[in-house]
DNA sequence: GCAAAAGTGTTCCAGATACACCCATGT
DNA sequence: ACATGGGTGTATCTGGAACACTTTTGC
């Protein structure tokens, strides 16, 4: 069955759950299986972890293969070890979710055609093993985190409007928010750091450009 | 070096961060090494994942093997991974975390004499592996889930009186409350239920027993 | 001058905090 | 009668929510 497995020890892997935004969505990564079992369908990102490598290095090294980044947030979410969630042989996965900035996704990170792509989260095609669950959790982790850190800063390009940053909220949250509410609360978390550039853009006033006071570094706030 | 395992692929294991209060203070389950590594020390209950048995299904098993018990609190924590955390080989240990109420511990649990006992959280010895590091991660996540949720019932027996449910509370947190207060909040929680029974309990005014409503039911609250 | 997004403060309300005294019992 | 923990209500504070108009630009 298994190419060099004795049946008392599990494979190891590690998957991740790369969210970006896009299009005024929350989308992530899925590749396309070209191999049994669920050949040619969806599934998350993600494979063997190595003998000497660690978890972390691991979840890594997967995102860094799929979409040529690295230095993004990424975070461990659960570990999924049912026996059966993979046909073939007993496999224990350590998920991660990783967030990245949708400016740092230049090419749409093909290795070769249609092998990837990036999916709303509400149109979601059926995904292989139990990777709907991953991304089901991850969701849900992202979302709660949203409440109480600033998770969402990772989500920001370099510089960006007051606007912008709002607009991740409410897509993430899916509802309008206050805007001079918004701008209140997001400007004590003393996170942010206004630049003296605005953006023009349109037939309108320029916005004030901002920057993350300190870039990769997540606070529990409240 | 390792007994029957081939260099590419690790054991999987489960830890279980036994949580009860006792003599006023937050302690954890340790159990004391039998064999090398780290013979004499104390560790953290756990086991090897058998072939055909779910992560939590395992997690059970430990608990039940180092305490007797089973239907208590227990939840997935994180997943330790590093190479060389065990010096034989390579092993990933899925951690959970378990809360158990005090009354159900008759015995102090001694399969034989002296292989187990209940340390005070500030006061633990130094632990096997990276059991130290496991306990750590567990306390953080209980104190935050505190604050967020009524995990606290976890620690109740049957019937308990309001200032012992404090009591709880002020251990964990580690910190008085204003019993006005905090009398005011849980009770609009609607998690607990007044009996007609009071509990005579020295020479004062006896306190009246609640009962949580829904055993076993944690949520989220705020 | 008009359309379109950027920007800005104040009032109101609810939930958290601070706080002190009487009650029922055992000795 | 006194020591001990059990039990109760109100005033205040604070942080979140609601809410509308002016500004700057491109066309």
């Amino acid at each position: 069955m298994a190419k060099n497995a004795p049946a008392s020890r599990p494979a190891i892997t590690t998957n991740v759950v790369v969210f970006t935004l896009r299009d005024d969505k929350l989308k992530l990564l899925l590749v396309r299986r070209r191999k049994d079992p669920f050949k040619d369908m969806w599934a998350l990102p993600g494979g063997a972890v190595r003998p000497n490598e660690d978890l972390d290095d691991s979840a890594k090294r997967e995102l860094e293969v799929s979409t040529g980044l690295s230095g993004v947030y990424l975070e461990q979410l659960y570990t999924f070890g049912a026996p059966g969630r993979d046909p073939r042989e007993r496999v224990i996965s350590v998920a991660y979710y990783a967030l990245v900035p949708t400016e740092r996704l230049h090419l749409p990170t093909a290795s070769d055609t249609q092998a990837v792509g990036w999916f709303a989260l509400d149109e979601l095609p059926a995904l292989a093993f139990d990777h709907a669950e991953m991304a089901g959790v991850a969701h849900q982790r992202l979302s709660a985190k949203l409440a109480y850190s600033t998770i969402a800063l990772q989500f920001m390009p370099e510089k960006f409007t007051l606007s912008e940053l709002q607009n991740v909220y409410e897509l993430i949250l899916n509802e309008k928010l206050d805007k001079r509410n918004f701008r209140k609360r997001v400007r004590a978390l003393d996170q942010i750091d206004q630049t003296d550039e605005v953006r023009r853009n349109g037939s309108h006033r320029p916005a004030r450009l901002y920057r993350v006071t300190n870039p990769g570094e997540v606070q529990i706030i409240r």
